[in-house]
DNA sequence: ACCTGAACACCGTTCAAGT
DNA sequence: ACCTGAACACCGTTCAAGT
């Protein structure tokens, strides 16, 4: 028997480790869009020739997945305390906190949202989010809609968000460089859509951040005001 | 002056229409999944070589872009007739005729959400929308704030029931082959996670359109009943 | 077990040439 | 204007071989 090394600290001579290959990838996602990290570029980046990566993930869609479940699980950590303030706050931290990690990696979220978001991080936090919910008095069944609500509604923000700013990768042409934070249209377009046209001058207005927070709050509004009739809140 | 035929309908002897080429990438994307729409592909597909496809457009991206529209516009032409429902039925008449024309395609989906849907058709959407809300009595800068949020939502759940099914290309390995809508969580996530698993089972005894619809209208809830007060809502 | 060089079967895109 | 063959600079992944 070879000895399996049962502390399996110093496994075996291996150079690398899966986190090296993350970090490598992140960068490269961060400096050049999501096209930037093939599994040649990220090997080139940690010195190894390309093949070695497949010694630590099967594939490069195990790779994309894993660097999204640590995002995400930095989220966890860093939401760990257990919030000692009134349930909406704690949700609405949450949301930042998610919000804020994702927002700064654009070319990582980009590619996770191609593939579903089942991994135990992922879970935790929707553990959490329910939690949160049940402390509020929310029924059961309605905390599990409300819940599948607040994600897809936070991880749909984060999503546009991170589509309308542009990739890294992407050139920009200098055409719509505009420094508004949502870009106004053109008057072609403002002619033909008006509404559209006056709504971007108006929410153009408001920090992101504000418009998020106020749709999450609708939503919380939405869920725990709404039928079946419920009116269990605690007092604040 | 070579004539530049002024009709415009002769124009040259090309074998091929911008169309055609979009058929074809919506072929591949719906059998193969978002891999298969390569330009080398679509060009076998329509039966020219791979460099023709850059007479119709300039690179790949245009052409998902293309698509993308092309299919927000059978939504926008699918709900052209005014509507003659109260406007609670007119929003969700449109965002079930949006989820239903996109999750017939989930490759080109997962394709679409990478990149921002700016285009004239998905302008006109939101044109639609917020007429609607406006109609019912929301103010400006609330129906502003409100389209916003439904987009995101309506968009968000499409793209996570897409990414959630499993898309053509990927093999679809066996061991999580369940039937059920929802698909439930292993023994041992389900004891780490039991708020989760508990969830999982609430609501996947429910149909996925019935989940959606309910989401929409807690949001529509959220949207006409909140800050700043407001109870300008018209008789049913 | 881990890494290597070499190869395979693909990509998107460009270029010069033909009509 | 439109299409072609040929090529360039890449991909992800596999395989046999080395340690």
């Amino acid at each position: 028997m070879p000895t399996p090394a049962k502390g399996r600290l110093p496994r075996s001579r291996r150079l690398l480790s899966e986190e090296e290959i993350l970090d490598a990838a992140l960068d490269l996602l961060d400096e050049g869009g999501p096209d930037a990290a093939s599994v040649r570029g990220i090997a080139a980046r940690v010195g190894v020739a390309p093949n070695a990566v497949y010694t630590y993930f099967p594939d490069k869609a195990s790779v994309i997945k894993a660097l999204g479940e640590r995002l995400l699980g930095e989220v966890q950590q860093g939401s760990l305390h257990p919030c000692d303030q009134p349930w909406r706050g704690c949700v609405e931290a949450l949301a930042l906190d998610l919000r804020g990690r994702l927002t700064a990696h654009p070319g990582a979220v980009t590619l996770m949202i191609g593939g579903p978001l089942d991994g135990p991080h992922a879970l935790a936090l929707q553990e959490r989010l329910l939690q949160l919910l049940a402390d509020a008095g929310v029924p059961p069944d309605q905390a599990a809609r409300g819940a599948h609500l607040l994600i897809v509604y936070v991880f749909g923000s984060i999503a546009v968000e991170v589509t309308e700013r542009g990739q890294p990768g992407q050139p920009a042409k200098d055409t719509d460089r505009l420094p508004s934070p949502r870009r106004a249209l053109s008057d072609a377009q403002a002619q033909q859509f008006p509404r559209s046209a006056a709504a971007a001058t108006l929410i153009g207005s408001h920090a992101s951040t504000e418009q998020y927070l106020w749709g999450l709050h609708r939503l919380l509004d939405g869920i725990t005001v709404s039928p079946p009739p419920f009116e269990n809140q605690p007092p604040t």
